[in-house]
DNA sequence: TGATTTATGTATCAATCGATACAGAAAGGG
DNA sequence: CCCTTTCTGTATCGATTGATACATAAATCA
């Protein structure tokens, strides 16, 4: 069923990108319906016809990134065989995302808006639940690592998920630093040297295994 | 040598400290200058007349912000005996200062301005600039350790230096998130937890010391 | 065809941004 | 005393912010 009224001129999800592009530069803040506009490639109104307002654009925009740019860092929690496997191939994939030199470094949804009193509160929320989302994830296959015996029954799963979710965000800030992707792996390294220890059963009869 | 013309009426230490902390709430673009000047109990003109600009106002408030809140941070890593113990304080001392709930959470020099397009360049640079200074800290600290023999000699203190530096930043998003000083905590117990990994010989001859 | 519906481009809107002009007030120097 | 210097409060400045009014263009419906 063809839609009524004249049709729209330019691509929409196109448009969406871009903006997906300069919110991700810029943060929700420093980016200004004109730095949108010129960068979608169209006028306000078309942005205000299609969009409804900048705070919608912008969660549109950081759904658009979850499917886009998150696919792979979550694949690779998902699909790996073991508990390990899949946090260290997470952090790897996030290592390859955040230093990719042809788009913004480090994470939209960890850099977009992080001062409460200043976005909007819905913007600051969204990102903050996403956030929490991927710890969550991380959380429930650490679980499922110990239901499967892969990890002893006393592991500390929360622990562990906290400890990975934080060190994947302080990755983002490195990466905005400038940080190669050999400094980012490097992060990747030591926090993969926790697991063992983490891993550990508190009786040290794996010590000489 | 008393000043010339007539005294200013406020104090201008005190007031710094309130723009340290608008500034540390709301980040650089987040906080306007009405924000500012309300919060310092003073009008524009006298906020331009004792401090410049909003962009020297922000300097002079890091600079305070890493004299006040930085001072147990960094005592924690210069004093502590060995380098494990060292790097220990230093992220619960880091622990401890980001969940104060008397004060915003997390770091000012991490969320302060992490959008360099849109934050004046100089602003971003100068953050950017103590981040660098807080892993070299750490790295000197490393370094020292492996000198004092505590640490083997082909111990990675680059790579470690990096991942210590890297959690910190990540706390700082945790605690604006919300997090508790136990989660924090926990952050840091995953922290250390790679340390005795990363600081073993290459030789596993002490696994049965 | 004419009526309806929706999108586009120009030209704004009120509000807020960072920053000042200006006159008066309060100090010291002479 | 007057002169100079500096700070304070009022009242802005031009620029930019997010968001629209309005006339016109381009499509479908009847």
């Amino acid at each position: 069923m063809p839609v009524r009224g004249r049709p729209r001129t330019f691509d929409r999800t196109a448009a969406l990108r871009r903006a997906m592009e300069v919110f991700w530069a810029k943060g929700y803040e420093g980016a200004s319906i004109s730095d949108l506009t010129s960068a979608m490639g169209i006028n306000s109104p078309s942005l205000y016809a299609a969009f409804g307002s900048k705070e919608a654009l912008f969660l549109e925009a950081v759904e658009l990134y979850t499917q886009v740019e998150g696919t792979d860092i979550w694949c690779a929690l998902e699909k790996a065989p073991t508990a390990r496997q899949a946090v260290e191939r997470f952090l790897r994939q996030t290592a390859k995302a955040y230093s990719q030199t042809d788009r913004p470094q480090g994470c939209l949804i960890a850099l977009g808006a992080l001062h409460q009193d200043s976005s909007r509160g819905a913007i600051c929320d969204d990102l903050r639940r996403r956030r929490a989302e991927s710890r969550a994830a991380l959380l429930r296959r650490l679980k499922r690592g110990v239901a499967e015996g892969e990890l002893p029954k006393d592991f500390d799963s929360s622990t562990a998920a906290t400890f990975y979710a934080t060190v994947q965000h302080g990755m983002s800030i490195q990466a905005r630093d400038g940080a190669s992707r050999a400094a980012l792996l490097a992060t990747v390294a030591g926090a993969m040297a926790a697991w063992k220890v983490m891993a550990a059963r508190t009786r040290r009869d794996k010590c000489r295994p």
